[in-house]
RNA sequence: CGGGGCGUAGCGCAGCUUGGUAGCGCGCACGGUUCGGGACCGUGAAGUCGGAGGUUCAAAUCCUCUCGCCCCGACCA
């Protein structure tokens, strides 16, 4: 492609409301131009790498079996609302009548779609197993896009889903899941981990998550190096460092106008992990006092697994509730129900006294108060792994893929059976695996950039090679430049050649911004040598060829 | 949904406090010089100042309402 036939509309200055890396230089370097919020268009350079990288998910998905369909982004109701999703999702969900008054809904997912066609289609154990994907367009009216094409109200995904006979079956497909996905991302050139991940609303059994580390990530994981142990901190476990024992006698300690855990932790001169962290919640089925060591940080989708959903009490539901001002409320001679991590369960320690400016000193769980016991602190970094011991740490990632196992939960519904070897009538047991091709390329510019743009990994880029004939107005320039152009694209590369009658300084700018890999450079002194560059966007390191052997030389870079 | 910020030419911004003919840089068009890391000179086109209402002789500027976008949080198949 010529560039100065494509449409490359590069930006000297990133708008202002771009902040994500890859958002400023998506929009910098001509890929992508935004809509409206969470609404974006693919220029074609952005295109090149979405295509790039759809054919890569769609050669892995072929390569285990999977067989690509295509299914409406338009939904009846109906079929949403016997599986109870049409009124568990809230505003996320896109919905509209049609004019025959029609509730409808735009797809965000496709378990209940697929399922219903497979309730029609599949009768035997012998039509099973079957793995049916699409790449195709969701939408979702998200709360709050941000990051660019990181997080959008509609977006491209690849959604598969496997029908199975038996649990055993379902395990092999995930498995086989798991290793496509795994060659895909490889393929993609991420750096990426595969997680433990929390079913939320997919339901289901087990699910995990593939993600690529990055500052601009919304999830974050806690990792294990030594045992490898890997999990979104959404459910991770961990155990807190141990403390020092304390002998304390059970004391009464006057405290006043001292709330918070750091307030009576500095005036008590004990660090704040001999507090007990005691924190009111409204559950549907009433008050929970939540119990953490005062060094924690309760995780709420801990606590919601445990007692459901639930907000924070307000200060007049403290005082009402466990009749005393928040800052000085414990677990001691409280009615109300106590969820307690289980870090609290030995050791002594200080907590409100329920009673104005006092606290408990010397309390212990078990003679003091006794709790339900649950895992529900956020895994911190230096926590100990549940499984080794060791220390783990935490680090900041982009959910680019995930994958569910979902046994029965949309085929029983929506009466997807089948008649297994003895003429019994079974549900068919599902998994459904997803991928988002967008949050891949963002993540690999995330992931790989520098001060001057994008580099991307090879496989992705929008195009194999760039020339950069220097001066247009040189015919030795041109017909070298004409020359490798033909010969490079014969060779079967896609080849993007800068002939625009730009100065040198504005093409290497340009080049540098948009990433493409290779960058062969024509200019006129070398020429007088028979020589031109060839140079790595990664590296900036360059090497001067003959112009015989450039082809060569490109074909053989790794 | 709660908190914060911002809407003035394609992009980045100034002007608003203290009302009085809408500006700067980049980009864009034309002419000329230049030509290996975002050139220079000259000429020029381009803006309902997000929208509506109000105050005023007069509103980008003051007041009210509203829409949009971004960030933090909540939420997130």
């Amino acid at each position: 492609m010529r560039f100065s036939r494509i449409f490359i509309p590069t930006l000297r200055e990133a708008p202002a409301d771009a902040e994500a890396i890859s958002h400023i230089l998506m929009l910098r370097a001509g890929y992508v131009r935004q809509l409206a919020s969470g609404l974006y268009i693919y220029l074609p350079l952005g295109w090149k790498v979405m295509t790039k990288i759809n054919a890569i998910i769609k050669e892995e998905m072929d390569a285990i079996g999977a067989q690509e369909i295509s299914m409406p982004v338009l939904h009846p109701a109906e079929i949403w609302q016997q599986t109870g999703r049409w009124y568990e999702i809230g505003d996320e969900m896109f919905r509209l009548k049609d004019r025959g008054d029609r509730e409808m809904c735009l797809g965000m997912t496709h378990e209940e779609i697929m399922t219903w066609l497979a309730s029609r289609e599949i009768r035997s154990y012998r039509d099973l197993p079957q793995i049916w994907y699409q790449v195709q367009t969701k939408l979702r009216d998200e709360a709050r896009p941000k990051s660019g094409i990181l997080r959008t109200r509609e977006f491209i995904m690849k959604d598969s889903y496997s029908f199975d006979a038996s649990e055993e079956g379902l395990a092999e497909n995930y498995r086989l899941h798991a290793n496509a996905y795994h060659r895909i991302y490889e393929r993609c050139g991420l750096r990426f981990m595969m997680v433990e991940s929390d079913p939320g609303m997919m339901g289901g059994g087990m699910s995990h998550e593939f993600m690529a580390p990055s500052p601009a990530g919304e999830d974050e994981v806690a990792l294990c190096d030594k045992c490898g142990y890997s999990a979104n901190v959404e459910l991770a476990l961990s155990i807190p460092l141990k403390l020092e024992e304390k002998d304390w006698e059970r004391q009464e300690v006057h405290t006043p106008e001292k709330r918070t855990v750091q307030e009576v932790s500095n005036f008590l001169k004990l660090p704040p992990s001999y507090f007990i962290k005691s924190i009111l919640v409204i559950a549907e089925k009433g008050p929970v006092l939540a119990l953490v060591r005062g060094d924690q940080e309760i995780h709420e989708k801990k606590l919601a697994k445990v007692i459901g959903s639930h907000r924070p009490a307000q200060k007049a539901e403290v005082k009402e509730i466990l009749g005393v001002e928040a800052g000085f409320i414990g677990p001691v001679g409280q009615k109300v129900r106590l969820v307690a991590d289980e870090s609290l369960k030995e050791g002594s320690y200080v907590s409100g006294a329920n009673k104005p400016h006092y606290h408990l000193r010397g309390i212990r769980a078990g003679r003091d108060f006794t709790p339900e016991w649950h895992d529900i602190h956020t895994a911190k970094a230096g926590d100990l792994c549940v499984k080794c011991g060791s220390a783990l740490h935490v680090e900041r990632v982009i959910e680019i893929g995930n994958i569910f196992k979902l046994g029965t939960k949309y085929s029983t519904p929506l009466k997807a059976f089948f008649l297994d070897e003895n003429g019994q009538e079974k549900p068919i047991i599902m998994g459904s695996y997803g991928i988002g091709p967008a949050r891949i390329a963002a993540a690999a510019v995330e992931q790989n950039n520098d001060k001057d743009g994008i580099v991307w990994p090879k496989s992705i880029a929008p195009f194999d090679v760039e020339l950069l004939p220097l001066n247009m107005s040189d015919p030795k320039t041109i017909e070298t430049a004409e020359g490798l152009y033909t010969g490079l694209r014969e060779s079967g590369l896609d080849v993007l050649m800068d002939d625009r009658n730009e100065r040198a300084g504005v093409k290497f700018k340009d080049a540098d911004l948009i990433g493409i890999p290779v960058q062969v450079i024509i200019g006129e002194k070398n020429l007088k040598e028979g020589l031109v560059e060839i140079k790595d966007r990664r590296t900036k390191e360059s090497v001067k060829v003959k112009v015989d052997d450039v082809i060569e030389k490109v074909r053989s870079l790794p």
